[in-house]
DNA sequence: GCCACGCATCGAAGATTATGGATATGTTGC
DNA sequence: GCAACATATCCATAATCTTCGATGCGTGGC
């Protein structure tokens, strides 16, 4: 049901994918609607403070990494919302999962804020 | 209703204002609630096919403006929603608003898309 | 196998959002 | 003031989102 967003990892995937490096810095020329598509999608999932939250805590946890028992706490929702938050954020490629024993780790993706935060970065040079 | 972001001249604004360059760049340390709010907001403005395509023209377009006019076409939308996510993107500080004559005119507010990518672009080094 | 634990999924309720038709507001020209 | 035009606002509707309780699923320990 998901498009896989492919924010990922640009080194292997097809370049046409998603905000990766693709296309230009969407102040310089009209994003088409695909483009569009995929980065609203990016976007939207940074769009709820509790997902910001969500992402900043497991990015300055320790090891970048943060389990599902780390983060109920902090931002005062259910387990169950939390997962679904999770999930969110790693179907927009933001964040990835690795089950470790009972404990599901999530990290940031590397490179993929990175990635937006160029696209928004006017090379203004 | 809106607590006017700020995003919008950091230069003159109070520092504490929002996703200005106040805070660290989101993965360094776990961002506090009401700072989640404050950049949850600018990416949810940011979190729809239709303003993005709207902000992107706009900036490609001559003069780095454009009216209503010149928007409701390309995204093939009528004028109340091509005026209300104009709005929106502009209550988040990523657009101003000009009144010339007839037309109101739209352009990004300098400098709000590259604090946005700032902060969410890793100082890796 | 069974139980406890961590987490995901399901289902539903409430809130928010996107969209456009009708209409109000503001501007220009007469 | 009136008419024409460009936008904004109001209102209603359909779609989407947030949230959580209940429940299912996988893992580890016994």
């Amino acid at each position: 049901m998901v498009t896989t967003l492919t924010l990922t990892d640009t080194s292997r995937t097809s370049p046409d994918a998603a905000s990766g490096a693709c296309c230009a810095p969407l102040v310089r020329e009209a994003a088409d609607p695909q483009t569009a598509a995929e980065l609203a999608r990016v976007f939207k999932a940074l769009g709820d403070p509790t997902r910001v939250r969500l992402l900043s805590i497991v990015a300055a946890h320790d090891g970048g990494e943060a389990c599902v028992c780390d983060l109920t706490e902090p931002v005062g929702l259910s387990q169950p919302t939390v997962s679904h938050h999770l999930k969110l954020m790693v179907d927009a490629g933001l964040l990835t999962r690795e089950q470790r024993g009972k404990w599901a780790y999530y990290s940031v993706v590397p490179g993929a804020l990175n990635r937006l935060g160029v696209l928004l970065t006017e090379a203004t040079g």
